[in-house]
DNA sequence: CCGTTTCATTGGGTTCCCCAACGATAACCA
DNA sequence: TGGTTATCGTTGGGGAACCCAATGAAACGG
């Protein structure tokens, strides 16, 4: 594009972090929106699906597994638990931790999540091809990368 | 990648709306920790960069162009205005509107936090080759398009 | 002229993120 | 063994970005 103009129109739209953020605010709001129709925020999803990979685990993994605050983490796991998404049971080898673990219930309601999940991000890259997503995909696995 | 086993090792994390998350978190934790060193706030610097470029606008204008909530517009002004960095005088030709225009001041502002965003923005995609970072950016036009 | 629209502003609300503290418990190590 | 250190769940406070609704004033349209 050799764009060295000296200011091109709206300077802060052609910046990553920019782009990123606009992008990452309309996948939100087409997972959030698809989610809500289960009574799910994004975040019960993820902690949902990282339960039922992980078998039973303490809620401090979880958060360090999700990117999770565990003041969060909490709130989250009391939300699933009511719903009988998930049991939390005190763990008998480590009395201060919880284990939690996915219910059949939970397991049910997984599958429709991810299901939606699936849809709204096939609707959020819905203008690009099956190479470019893939392309996508790794380039931002390489932003995130850092891995601190 | 053929992922069809039964369950893949956080399968979240492979979605788009999730590295999106991530990838902007990270991005707008580096911007907003550069931009601290001058006081101000991503949006601030959003809106001081749309007022240099658009010249004496309203702040409706102002707020389609960045996408940001009337609401906050209000505030962002007046933080802006209260460092001298912008004007905010009443508009003769339709007196509902503020002509809002970038001080000397602001230019002066303006200049630091762009190299600012623009370091934090290389920070961000270090991991990335030139093309790469292109490409990113060409993909992200194409998700965050939809131009409704 | 009158209904509709736009503008700036105020108000209310949610979600996600980050930091700090606490009691209870486990792990470490001298 | 005993004493420090670290971890776990929990509670607390706070900030930033986002969205919706309503207001009075002013402009615009037919």
């Amino acid at each position: 594009m050799s764009d060295d103009t000296p200011y091109a129109p709206s300077r802060i739209r052609a910046l990553p972090s920019w782009l990123l953020g606009r992008a990452a605010a309309r996948g939100h709001r087409l997972v959030a929106d698809a989610l809500a129709t289960e009574g799910m925020r994004m975040m019960h999803h993820a902690v949902l699906s990282a339960v039922d990979e992980l078998g039973p685990v303490s809620q401090a993994e979880l958060g360090r597994t999700v990117g999770i605050d565990p003041k969060d983490m909490v709130a989250l796991v009391n939300d699933l638990q009511k719903d009988g998404l998930v049991t939390r049971t005190p763990d008998p080898n480590d009395r201060r931790k919880n284990a939690v673990e996915i219910s059949p219930a939970g397991k049910q309601r997984l599958r429709r999540t991810q299901q939606l999940g699936d849809q709204a991000n096939a609707e959020l890259t819905a203008a690009l091809t099956p190479d470019e997503r893939a392309q996508l995909i790794t380039l931002l696995g390489k932003i995130t990368a850092p891995e601190r």
